[in-house]
DNA sequence: GAATTAATGTTTACAGCGTAAACATAGTAC
DNA sequence: GTACTATGTTTACGCTGTAAACATTAATTC
């Protein structure tokens, strides 16, 4: 057995990334992660300070691949206008990843990490992050200024951002409505919106942006 | 002392409540909430099975609280139709508990509790608290359906809902911009929508009801 | 090339955690 | 008054994050 590992902060974020997906941020121990990848419990503290900083390494991987996706749609290697479908397309490239990569989006947003400002690669990547998609709304209309993308990038953020929050909602919530007439069911509403993604998006990507 | 404590049930919700909101849900320890209500470590078990179901408790409790002050500002009390200033006043109000009660909204939204259907109480309470929103939206404006009325506030909740999470994001930034031009900011975007709240919610209200 | 130092691994140790089990006391029903 | 149930305490266990001491390998200096 090879006492030094090698590239084991890689590694380690590797199984980080793996485990936590599977289980959840809550559910996964540095312990079990060191286990993972075969090196003693404390072997990660020469690579991360704390268990906060392995998981910024989760968040910052999570920015990254998030952006690549949206990239992908928007083309990068281009710079002209694209179409209204290519614009929604790249929201649904959004919430495609937060919903394939649940429990990582989670430790991206969530409460998991106090403060960005000590994890700079997080910074950074969340920043970067950020910025395509509001290069996908500039490169769908023209507006002012960048103030004005700015603006209407924080709504439809915000309106991605918690269709996620409501699709974990629903999971959690009966399946079946109760019929006694003393509340109504938002669950039959938010599958609705589920089954006519496209449709539904359409209409507000489009109501955010002019509004 | 008193052997028994009475009301030890609520007297621990109560606990839990305090703490959680003063310290967030993933820093305070049942041994912590029964050494603040002053009984022995193990004494909430004959209360709550679990941890997880304390915390159910407390966001149970969230939802109660969440849809008063909703329903304090459409007045309950009448029928007729609300103005649109008063629909914006709901949701400023939603906001407003979300962001006073910053670390209980987290227990009731995040990934705290697994499955409220565990949890007969909280799912109650946090189905009566969608059902406010949604009576909010049927004195605003007359619709087809209820159907209808389903997908506007699911549209609704999904942008006040990600208003919040990006507000928690915010703080987590830089203060300062860079301006090397890699990438553009989002936090003088959101600072700006907080600083003129009124006209941002009433644009992105009024065309999402639209949409 | 040998000696020193820095980087990166392991072993051991500790206090705090959720919670199970055994035991103690108080309130209730007959 | 006696039995039963509800509700409290004490003790104990395995798991956690992480600090400290030690071991091994790689890099640097002479």
């Amino acid at each position: 057995m090879k006492y030094h590992h090698g590239n084991l902060r890689s590694e380690l974020i590797r199984c980080a990334c793996t485990l936590c997906e599977e289980h959840g941020h809550d559910k996964i121990s540095l312990r079990g992660i060191a286990k993972e990848a075969n090196v003693s419990q404390t072997a990660p503290y020469r690579h991360f300070e704390t268990k906060e900083s392995l998981l910024a390494a989760v968040a910052a991987h999570g920015f990254v691949e998030m952006q690549k996706s949206i990239n992908k749609i928007i083309d990068l290697s281009k710079t002209n206008k694209i179409t209204k479908k290519t614009l929604i397309d790249a929201m649904l490239a959004y919430l495609d990843f937060a919903i394939s990569n649940n429990n990582i989006y989670e430790v991206m947003f969530g409460t998991v990490i106090k403060d960005f400002r000590n994890f700079p690669d997080l910074h950074d990547a969340a920043l970067e992050a950020y910025s395509s998609l509001k290069l996908s709304i500039k490169r769908y209309i023209k507006l002012k200024n960048d103030q004005e993308y700015d603006e209407k990038c924080v709504k439809i953020w915000a309106f991605l951002h918690g269709l996620v929050g409501l699709n974990k909602i629903e999971q959690k919530l009966e399946d079946v409505p109760t019929t006694d007439g003393s509340y109504d069911m938002p669950i039959d509403a938010l599958r609705a919106a589920k089954n006519n993604l496209v449709p539904f998006m359409n209409s507000s990507i489009d109501a955010l942006i002019k509004s």
